[in-house]
DNA sequence: AGATTCTATGCAAACGAATGCATTGGATAT
DNA sequence: ATATCCAATGCATTCGTTTGCATAGAATCT
């Protein structure tokens, strides 16, 4: 279709130069006479060429684009990341890929072919809640691939990744909680296997041994989505010994914890405290306004990013895996005492 | 950096075969014995092959990658309608790049270089707030890239586009309001410069009208942020002749008015109605729930992607400028009567 | 002056796939 | 038996760049 852009041929044959001479004036080699560079840049710039990077990047078998795959794009943490990813990326003069989960194995299966078929030099990979195999995973490591995780990293393959300090996050958050007199505190938490969820569910029982409050099996529970929010904290609430505190794997959970609450006529923080994790939109609206976890993610896209663009250009050269670790923050605002 | 792909020619030296057969082999082209064809096809699975997209768009000179400029990617509509993009473009085959303009005039440009470089067959442009010059959407058009716009759209560039039906959106709401009962109703709208906002304003005054109710100067603002909203909205409130409603240009600006509003000593929606557009997240965690205008972002996105990729594939000949309206549906929840 | 070096440039072959145009061998027609 | 045709395959070129190597001419050395 589009075919009105000027190539280094062209440049050559309106100059009289061969397209090689042309090439390396475009890139300041020195064998090329400053008068010549100065001439072919000039012409270059008049007639606005741009360099077709299909033909570059398959000449030289490297190529600037980089693959990412989320669960979710409309979602308040991972669109934060993917800004990072992006500034970062284009800093580098790296162009990004984004491919969707949807949260569906199936589906993240096909974003990795996407991404392969498209010759990415390197995936940042963030797992969907339904993986349970890596075959895809490992593929990409097969093809050569770099191949950096973050957020929800997948323990089933060995690689680099950049991960929420969840436990540390988790501790001070029900320290926190803990140290302004909640005794009952609740966990509502992910599935298990997910690292994100166990490293907070251990934040969250050392906090709790700190202060010497015994861990209650039925404090904990698997509630990660405003339905299992609407129908499981209603029940916690009728029971005879109440929490007072609720700690909740994210914003949303929390958001809605805190109308059941109160709903069922608690008062917030006063009863009951509540805290999130993300330190998204929602905690400036509700009310009271929402003490959350900031997980920064901007901060976690420019890291994956870097070190993801580190592998590809070699920079990074640690033997093993690399490991990095973004600290989060506790953000106090008004649902908790 | 990874050469491991295996090529055709590869595949023909395997079979003993010239790389053009293979080619052909692999297109199920008829000029090729059933049994090459399976031949090839078997190896080629089992040995994973991929076509290499660069050498094939290089050589076919057309390309499968969308490019997208959207002014913010943490944003709900935005991250919405990016989502329907990749949806329908997924299901063509095609990759969508992302750049993101934050809103700001020399950034877009950029974006616009970036997308250009990267050999993009078509463009899906929002514009940033800050733009007032149009030529760097000029030069995709005269480099024979296809654009279209959505949602903000380009006034000073005459092309394809895609926007929300604001004025019916407004209308709907704003004539909604007027008969529950409202008679002061502000809108809080943003730059007049921006078509969003004026057809918003417009389907405003008609609602009035329809209401016969006068367009009162006093009661419309430039109010599109958070920061503007915790400054104007209480001066609104502590004058004489207070609004009994708001009609805001987004869910944020409603939510913080909310909480002004309830700052004061109103009560929502009893002395006054407060109604969003996006309806996004925010909508059911505010208290109360926020009424909303849902922009139906994904449908938006699908659209918007369908058009582009029916005019790279030539599928859509209509000569002159396509516009599609997307409807808009008032949602109601608990800050309206 | 002839040999050597350097400077600036061009040639040609890649990269991986697609494709118009041969070419081959066999089958059919005459 | 020869001419004709078709089916199946290969050759060579192309897309736009990059890059190792060759080469031309000028400059320097001896």
């Amino acid at each position: 279709m589009s075919k009105q852009y000027i190539t280094l041929k062209d440049i050559a044959k309106a100059l009289n130069l061969s397209a090689s001479t042309v090439s390396r004036a475009m890139k300041n080699n020195p064998a090329i006479s400053a008068e010549t560079r100065e001439l072919v840049q000039n012409f270059a710039r008049k007639h606005k060429y741009k360099p077709n990077i299909l033909a570059m990047q398959l000449r030289t078998k490297r190529n600037t684009t980089i693959g990412v795959i989320v669960p979710e794009i409309v979602h308040y943490f991972f669109s934060t990341v993917l800004a990072g990813i992006q500034a970062e990326a284009e800093k580098e003069n790296y162009n990004i890929l984004i491919c969707q989960s949807n949260e569906d194995y199936k589906k993240e299966i096909k974003c990795v072919q996407t991404l392969l078929d498209a010759r990415v030099s390197g995936i940042l990979a963030s797992q969907s809640k339904t993986t349970k195999e890596y075959d895809h995973f490992q593929e990409i490591v097969d093809n050569n691939v770099q191949l950096v995780f973050f957020d929800r990293i997948c323990t089933g393959i060995n690689t680099d990744k950049v991960v929420v300090d969840d436990y540390e996050g988790a501790l001070k958050a029900v320290d926190y909680l803990a140290s302004t007199g909640c005794k009952r505190i609740a966990f509502l938490g992910s599935d298990s296997d997910l690292p994100i969820s166990n490293n907070r569910r251990m934040g969250y029982e050392s906090a709790l041994r700190k202060h010497k409050i015994k861990v209650i099996k039925s404090l904990i529970k698997e509630c990660d989505t405003r339905e299992l929010a609407q129908k499981i904290i209603p029940d916690m609430l009728n029971e005879s010994n109440t929490p007072d505190a609720f700690f909740c794997i994210n914003d949303e959970v929390a958001a809605y914890c805190l109308q059941a609450v109160k709903a069922v006529g608690f008062r917030v923080p006063e009863d009951i405290s509540i805290c999130g994790f993300t330190n998204g939109y929602l905690t400036e609206v509700t009310e009271p306004t929402l003490t959350s976890v900031d997980q920064h993610g901007f901060e976690m896209g420019i890291t994956a990013a870097r070190l993801l663009i580190d592998r590809i250009e070699g920079k990074e050269t640690k033997k093993g895996v690399v490991s990095k670790l973004i600290k989060t923050e506790l953000v106090l605002r008004n649902s908790t005492r």
